[in-house]
DNA sequence: CAAAATGTGTTAAAAAATAAACCAAGGAGG
DNA sequence: CCTCCTTGGTTTATTTTTTAACACATTTTG
């Protein structure tokens, strides 16, 4: 099911070509250059054509890159047409938060189910479903077969629930916990969400520059 | 004022090492090698050291490195020590969370200040601080001097506010907005934490392993 | 309709990042 | 106090990533 392996670095560019798309979708833009859009996205052209070619030749040689049709690829690249079950462990203020502000379902997640331990929220509405007690976990995986885990859960709940959902066949985890997942269990896919480590890099770059 | 240019995949790794190390104080252990750091991190002891190296010899051969010690290093490498003074510029959802769920003392910054448009929110208590006019920018900037902003506001006010808070000294962002407020202002540090392409790369590897 | 201009796909070179190899400093044990 | 063993710092090699170069297809223009 590998695209002839593609390097993770062209894999981290995607979302970002494909936000940079979409904007010129929406401004009417029909057709750009490798170099223009370099230009924009603060890149070099010779980079674009290469990660574009990596999936095969979506440009025209004299005319450049169809936006509407290039737009579409990229998201069936990423698989957003296709949206993984995906459910969220703990619904605490970041949870909510982030359950009820992204959109899941244009990014390739449809989010079935909402968990956590505390009585406070359990039973509670968000983003459109109930909150679970997560003792509910197993016969709901076992029901409904999740794929994606989001977790907002704290640290120390992390690790046991890991094991947990990846028992329970889930592969992909977007990640709001200090616990490296990846680590204990290199097969699954993770997504690490640091807010923690951006600032502290933020903290060095503007000490050090 | 740079330490002979660090290349940035270095950087990038510096506050995992913190956590880390940080984690192995907490269980009161004294000192580590890098090879059984390399095994607890999924790294090779070769890249630790040679990360490490890039700063100063911060271990001793036949004992390995002082735990204890080399946490407190790379926390001063970050900047850790001297926290830099930060305002928060969108005081909505995502801001509120931000602003009262991190511990910025602990990761360079000092939250001075929080702005907003919204009459619902301006005056309103944030994470200690009482929310502000964005129209009193300009004469907070020129009194407190904050040399970071947090960007927790929609895109379409982003490229404007940057442009003011560029020009009143502002020198990094830590963007939560959709805008690149890079491309415009090479010369500023800009740590993006962008969800959705986190959440797309996820959808990506999720479909394709 | 031909020639100039545009601009991709692809191959080659350069640069950067990672991993391996090696050596000497220092600790552990007798 | 001497020997052996661990282990970091450093150099060298390998791999990956990025940039440059170029040949050829398409469009545009006069």
């Amino acid at each position: 099911m590998k695209e002839n392996h593609i390097s993770t670095s062209v894999i981290k560019r995607l979302p970002r070509y494909y936000r940079f798309l979409g904007e010129l979708k929406k401004h009417g833009v029909a057709r750009i250059s490798s170099s223009e859009l370099a230009k924009r996205m603060n890149l070099t052209a010779s980079q674009i054509r290469q990660d574009f070619n990596c999936f095969g030749g979506f440009g025209q040689q004299g005319y450049g890159y169809n936006i509407e049709m290039l737009y579409e690829s990229i998201g069936k690249i990423l698989g957003l047409t296709s949206p993984a079950k995906a459910i969220m462990l703990g619904v605490g203020k970041l949870g909510i938060v982030v359950a009820e502000n992204m959109n899941f379902e244009k990014q390739g997640f449809s989010l079935i189910g909402a968990f956590d331990v505390s009585p406070d929220v359990i039973g509670k509405p968000v983003a459109g479903l109930t909150v679970r007690s997560v003792e509910e976990l197993e016969s709901f995986c076992k029901e409904h077969h999740p794929s994606a885990a989001f977790m907002c859960v704290p640290s120390s709940a992390a690790p046991e629930l890991a094991d947990r959902l990846i028992e329970l066949g889930v592969t992909g985890f977007w990640n709001f916990s200090h616990y490296d997942i990846g680590i204990k269990h290199p097969e699954v896919s993770v997504e690490n969400v640091h807010f923690g480590d951006t600032l502290m890099r933020l903290s060095y770059r503007i000490k050090n520059s």
